[in-house]
DNA sequence: AGACTAATGTTAACTACTTGACAATCTGAT
DNA sequence: ATCAGATTGTCAAGTAGTTAACATTAGTCT
């Protein structure tokens, strides 16, 4: 009873966090949240291959392939090649792209500041590092397990 | 960067938690994550209306509409109409939907709790407070910023 | 009773993912 | 040098969701 309460309770503050961020980004930079995250995946990384930004995000590698094209017609990324390497493309936000990237990832953080910090008696660096911690527990629980 | 690094911790942790509830369902029943939580939410209620079902699932009124067929099929959910009431559907879980979501939510609770439990240091308990109380205040605050 | 209004369940068209197969390319062992 | 094996990017087919539109039914107001 108690594991599935917390499983739900994550899940729901989840999507509460993802579909505001939706929200807000369509609002105001006409923005999915998952292109958001494709861009800002993007920039912090020093021009990654597809494959590479496909693990980032946690998708298939088909996912990226298909997603690039749109990505391409709104002039926000760049693709190309790198000479020498007839194997791997080489992914790029464009000056535009890096634009709207900083700038609405500048917009949801200062949003959500506001959203969290109303009299918050949360500790948030505290509540990330507990989180950190059960993630990390669950996964190594999980290996061992399929260890033995 | 305070805000988004919360935010991905909690993706990241459901993430792990529930793409490990669906590898352990299908190896085991046969049933992905989210069938489970189709009956197991069935279950949780009193001959439910398709509508209603939906909005505890979080999806909408066609989502659920496309997928009953397949727990007809497979016997699972019994879908009928109650005399004196033309508009709503009354779904229920048949014997054998209801046999397979009690085992699977049983097997599922035990699996995590020994994937939880490894010499934790962590108050699930105490944490499931946490969050809910970040969520509510989320919702709250978000209220109050639409209201003004 | 009749007429708005709202809610329900279904369908069609679309989106975003998945897996599996594939050709092309790179790597490393011998 | 070559050749087996791994990796990459793409395509086709399938899945699970979405929104919008629709007919049908129920509730309400006069």
């Amino acid at each position: 009873m108690n594991r599935s309460r917390i499983t739900f309770t994550l899940n729901e503050l989840v999507y509460v966090l993802n579909s505001t961020a939706d929200r807000l980004l369509r609002a105001n930079f006409e923005l999915t949240y998952s292109q958001f995250l494709f861009l800002v995946t993007l920039m912090s990384q020093d021009k990654p291959t597809p494959s590479y930004l496909a693990e980032c995000l946690g998708v298939s590698r088909a996912a990226v392939s298909q997603r690039l094209s749109w990505f391409q017609e709104r002039n926000l990324v760049q693709v190309s090649r790198v000479s020498g390497n007839e194997k791997n493309l080489s992914l790029e936000l464009t000056q535009k792209g890096e634009l709207l990237a900083t700038q609405s990832a500048d917009f949801l953080e200062k949003e959500f500041r506001i959203l969290f910090d109303g009299g918050s008696s949360v500790d948030l660096e505290k509540l990330d590092r507990t989180l950190t911690q059960v993630k990390t527990q669950l996964i190594q629980n999980m290996e061992s397990r399929n260890a033995a």
